[in-house]
DNA sequence: TACTCGTGGAG
DNA sequence: TCTCCAAGAGT
C-alpha cells in the first residue's frame, strides 16, 4: 500500500513565508505587524493596481513616487488626471491609470474615504476584478479571501495536477484554494502563495527541494512539475506599419498631442503618426464610426517611395526627412514598425489640436515607451 | 469565451 | 535573438 500524499497544509505556508518572506514596500513587515501596525487598504489597494501583469521590479519605483505624491486616496482623488498619467507613464496597460484615477475619486468622493472591506464592494469599482478585490479583501482587511494570480494557478496545478488549459482551469483552481484558506493570516496566506510561486514554484527550474509544499505536490511526484499549467494555444504576433512625425522648433520645442482616450495607449502623449497598417496593407479595424475619407496610411519602406507617402500623412507640410534605423516595439497582440520623420520648422509653426513641449518638459509628458523611442530616433 | 491592452527582464 | 511572461481587467 502506498502512502497517500498529505494534503498541503496552510499552517506549513505560513511557517515558510515566516522564515521567507520578501520585504517589499506595500507589506507590512513582521516588526510592524507585531506593533499592532496594519495595511493601510490604500498602500494594498495601490499595490496590487500596479502589479497586475506587472514584475515586481518595475512597479518599485512608481510604488514610491505615488505614495509620496499622493499620500491618501483622497489627494489621488483631487490631482489632475494628466499628472496621474504622466506619472504612471512607461508603466503600460493606460487603462489601469485612468481607472485608478475614477477608484479613487469614488472611494473619496462616493465612499467617504474608505475601501469597501468585502470582494463584491471592492468588485464593484473601476479596476478591480476578481483577484484585486480578493487580494485587499484578504491584505487589507484580513478576509478569508481565495486570492488567485498567475503564481497561485501555477503552485495549484502542479500540486493537484490539473490537466485542464488555463483560463477554463481557474474555476477548479480557485475551488482548490478555497479548501486552503486560513480562518487566520489570510493575508499573509495570499502573499505566501505569491511569494511562493515566484521564488521556488518558478515557471522553469522549480526549486522543490526548497519547497514546503513538496510532499503534497501531485506533479512532483510525477516529475512533470514543468508541464504544468497547461496554457491554451496563443494567436499569432502581427505585424503593423506605419510612421511617426517630429516636428522640431528652433528653440528645440517638439509636437506633441494627446491620443483618444479610449483603445491603445488611450489618453497618452504621442508624436503625430499615420494609421498603422496591418499584415496585408490594410489599416487596422476600427471600433468606433469609419471616417469619410480614410486616413493616409503609409506604405512599408521599399515598396513605394516613402517620402511622398509620408508627405500625405504628415500633420502638416515640412520638410520631413526619414530617419535611417526605424523604431520597432511589441505590444502584446502585435508588433509595431514605426518609420521616423523630422522636420526643422519655424517658430511660428501652429500647434493645431497638439502643443509643443519644450526639450526641459518632454520627460515629464505622458509618453510612452514607444514614442520616447521614436524621440530617441529623431535625435532629440 | 476570446480579444484588447504595455513594458522590460529572464531564459 | 526571441519567446515567454508578471500580483488581470474590461468588453
Amino acid at each position: 500500500m502506498i502512502a497517500q500524499r498529505p494534503a498541503p497544509s496552510a499552517a506549513d505556508l505560513l511557517a515558510w513565508y515566516d522564515r521567507h518572506a520578501r520585504r517589499l514596500p506595500w507589506r507590512v513587515g513582521p516588526a510592524e505587524r507585531r506593533a499592532g501596525i496594519v495595511a493601510d487598504p490604500y498602500r494594498v489597494w495601490l499595490s496590487e493596481i500596479m502589479l497586475q501583469q506587472t514584475t515586481v521590479a518595475a512597479v518599485k519605483d512608481y510604488f514610491e513616487t505615488f505614495t509620496r505624491r499622493w499620500p491618501t486616496v483622497a489627494a489621488l482623488a483631487a490631482a489632475p488626471d494628466e499628472d496621474v498619467m504622466k506619472a504612471w507613464a512607461g508603466l503600460g496597460y493606460y487603462a489601469r491609470a485612468r481607472n485608478l484615477k475614477r477608484c479613487a475619486e469614488t472611494v473619496a468622493f462616493s465612499l467617504d474615504g474608505r475601501f469597501p472591506s468585502d470582494e463584491a464592494g471592492l468588485l464593484a469599482l473601476p479596476g478591480i476584478g476578481a483577484y484585486t478585490a480578493a487580494a485587499v479583501a484578504a491584505i487589507a482587511f484580513g478576509r478569508p479571501a481565495a486570492v488567485v494570480d498567475g503564481n497561485v494557478e501555477r503552485v495549484v496545478t502542479r500540486i493537484a495536477a490539473i490537466a485542464t488549459p488555463l483560463p477554463a482551469a481557474k474555476a477548479a483552481v480557485r475551488a482548490f484554494v478555497e479548501t486552503l484558506v486560513p480562518g487566520d493570516r489570510p493575508g499573509e496566506f495570499a502573499e505566501a502563495m505569491m511569494d511562493l510561486g515566484a521564488t521556488i514554484c518558478t515557471p522553469k527550474r522549480p526549486a522543490c527541494g526548497l519547497c514546503p509544499w513538496n510532499g503534497s505536490c501531485a506533479a512532483r511526484e510525477a516529475g512533470t512539475q514543468e508541464a504544468f499549467p497547461v496554457k491554451a494555444a496563443k494567436a499569432e504576433r502581427p505585424v503593423r506599419r506605419g510612421a511617426a512625425f517630429v516636428a522640431v522648433r528652433p528653440d528645440g520645442a517638439v509636437l506633441v498631442r494627446k491620443r483618444p482616450d479610449k483603445g491603445l495607449l488611450g489618453g497618452m502623449t504621442e508624436f503625430p503618426t499615420s494609421a498603422w497598417t496591418t499584415d496585408d496593407g490594410a489599416p487596422p479595424p476600427r471600433r468606433g464610426r469609419k471616417p469619410k475619407t480614410a486616413a493616409p496610411v503609409v506604405a512599408p519602406a521599399g515598396r513605394a517611395s516613402p517620402i511622398a507617402d509620408a508627405s500625405a500623412a504628415a500633420p502638416f507640410p515640412a520638410g520631413w526627412r526619414r530617419m535611417m534605423a526605424p523604431v520597432e516595439h511589441t505590444f502584446t497582440h502585435f508588433h509595431l514598425v514605426l518609420e521616423v520623420y523630422r522636420a526643422e520648422v519655424p517658430a511660428s509653426t501652429p500647434a493645431g489640436d497638439g502643443w509643443w513641449s519644450q526639450p526641459s518638459e518632454i520627460d515629464g509628458e505622458a509618453l510612452p515607451s514607444v514614442f520616447r523611442k521614436v524621440l530617441a530616433a529623431a535625435g532629440r
